[in-house]
DNA sequence: TACAGGGCCGTAC
DNA sequence: CGTACGGCCCTGT
């Protein structure tokens, strides 16, 4: 809302951006790389509010067990984007220890 | 300004 | 492995 600080929502969409392809990362990872590490939950929920961003890159952000979590879209679109990107989704989980990405990294 | 919602997280049993 | 509880945070009206 306010004007002079940088938006929640878009540092998270300058780092869905970063993300490399084949690659995802988890809310916390998201929440605590826009600055609030304990902003996971609004996070998601920015995203799903806004749910116009640059490719609708929040199809790669999972929740920390692995879970793809939920989507805008629904989970089953969600699931066919991360596969179409090379992650490999079983049961609705990902290996986050194949595909967890780290902004820090 | 205040309230409520929400795609969550981490811990505990 | 699954369910349950509480807590923290951001955005929109």
């Amino acid at each position: 809302m306010a004007f002079g600080k940088v938006k929640f929502k878009e540092k998270c969409i300058e780092l869905l951006r970063r993300i490399p392809k084949g690659r995802v990362v988890t809310y916390a990872e998201l929440a605590r790389a826009a600055g609030n590490a304990r902003a996971a939950r609004a996070a998601g929920m920015t995203m799903h509010c806004n749910k116009r961003f640059e490719e609708f890159l929040c199809f790669k952000v999972v929740k920390s067990d692995g879970k793809v979590g939920g989507y805008a879209f629904g989970v089953r679109e969600k699931i066919r984007r991360l596969k179409r990107d090379g992650v490999e989704v079983v049961k609705g989980k990902v290996d986050l220890k194949k595909y967890a990405f780290t902004f820090s990294c």
